[in-house]
DNA sequence: ATTTGTGAAACGTTTCACAGCG
DNA sequence: CGCTGTGAAACGTTTCACAAAT
């Protein structure tokens, strides 16, 4: 077991691996596309990274180039699936069946992925018993921390308003949740060993404005700056 | 104007923009606990960040703070805001109106933010006409450049299927869009000067089942640890 | 002729640590 | 005294550039 990884003792940057899913992304488009054999620089183009990145960030773990050729692109798909441990199903518990919830839940980016969602819960009466799309039963958050530890569930989606979110976190860390995603636009405290990543559209929106100018709604009548020349 | 900026010329890294939805994220709740002041300290245990960085990344901006005493919250928030460009309203052009759009469209997380979609676009026959919660009706595709231009809309959010992300993106460009929140799971080719944020929760599931070691689901008949360990 | 994998350099970001101010 | 703002150091990440492989 572990050959050909350089340097065993050598830890992998966290945002190495948030790359790694964008690589993959990339890789199984260009399988679709029939596409059997890639070189980095190609690579890099598709995706939209540098060749320089993406053979470096390859070779944390291992040699999956051929000099000369490029990558062979079935087999780096799985390399890469592989190390993000990927290629197994991940059952995931969501934690809100409100409007966004729901979307979640009914999400069809979940089925060709390795995830799924096998277990959903809400706090609202008339909500649990529900049934999403998918034929998962909305259950009582109550129950959360004793299902998920009898599912031996992994990982949580948070996705209840922003005052509820720690007390649900609470509760999926009872259970034994080492990884959640995390919708509410809060900082949940988490022990350490358990990870956190957020989805935060207006955060992102809001980091976006900052580099609009101030004024230059292109008007119906053409841009002001154009014809002014400065 | 421009008065007590350091360094009038030095480019601020996007790292901080990035952070500074968090922090405004932060003092608003400390706003709403009745908070009005502040140690960068304090507001590093609330956000999940080091007092240090805080201090360093408002020093790209002024100086906000009071020795001594640490920061007047009020006034920081109004600062960011300023800052952000988000002291005002920005009017965004949804396109894509399945589920996932439908859900951005009711979102209720923008009401209180200063984004408002005010304009909704879908290519299906069944769905132009519909109108969302809030009022705003379902448009053609086709029309996407023409309208957004009319509108003066500067900022866009993509919502559709893979396949169809990079022809409505540049339908938006066409429009003169100058940012972009892209939820589909593609890299968006845009020209210089345009801005592209991606949510991809997969991609950051993903990241993080390659923490997760690769056999301990919490067995229903407690952990072995445990017991085990103390 | 191409393209990888990787030392070494360049560049970017965070943290330290403290002078100086309130 | 407490706390900010910030040089300087430490640390992390990307890019350069080329020997080695085919």
């Amino acid at each position: 077991m572990e050959r050909d990884l350089p340097d065993r003792d050598q830890a992998i940057p966290d945002i190495v691996i948030r790359r790694l899913p964008i690589y993959r992304r990339g890789l199984r488009h260009l399988l679709d596309e029939g596409r059997l054999t890639i070189s980095s620089n190609d690579l890099a183009d598709e995706i939209g990274v540098t060749a320089a990145q993406i053979r470096r960030d390859l070779s944390y773990f291992g040699r999956f180039g051929k000099q000369g050729k490029g990558y062979d692109v079935p087999t780096l798909v799985d390399a890469v699936q592989q190390i993000l441990k990927i290629d197994r199903r991940w059952d995931v518990a969501l934690v809100g069946f409100g409007h966004l919830g729901q979307a979640i839940a009914d999400y069809r980016g979940f089925e060709p992925s390795s995830f799924r969602i096998s277990a959903i819960f809400d706090r609202s009466p008339n909500r649990i018993g529900q049934v999403s799309a998918h034929g998962v039963e909305v259950q009582a958050e109550g129950d959360i921390a004793t299902l998920v530890r009898r599912a031996g569930i992994r990982m949580g989606i948070v996705a209840v308003p922003a005052d509820q979110a720690q007390e649900v976190t609470d509760l999926l860390l009872e259970g034994g949740i080492e990884a959640i995603l995390n919708y509410a636009p809060v900082t949940l405290r988490v022990p350490e060993g358990v990870w956190v990543r957020e989805i935060d559209p207006i955060s992102l929106m809001q980091s976006m404005t900052f580099y609009l100018d101030a004024d230059d709604p292109p008007g119906r009548s053409g841009s002001i700056a154009d014809v002014a020349g400065a």
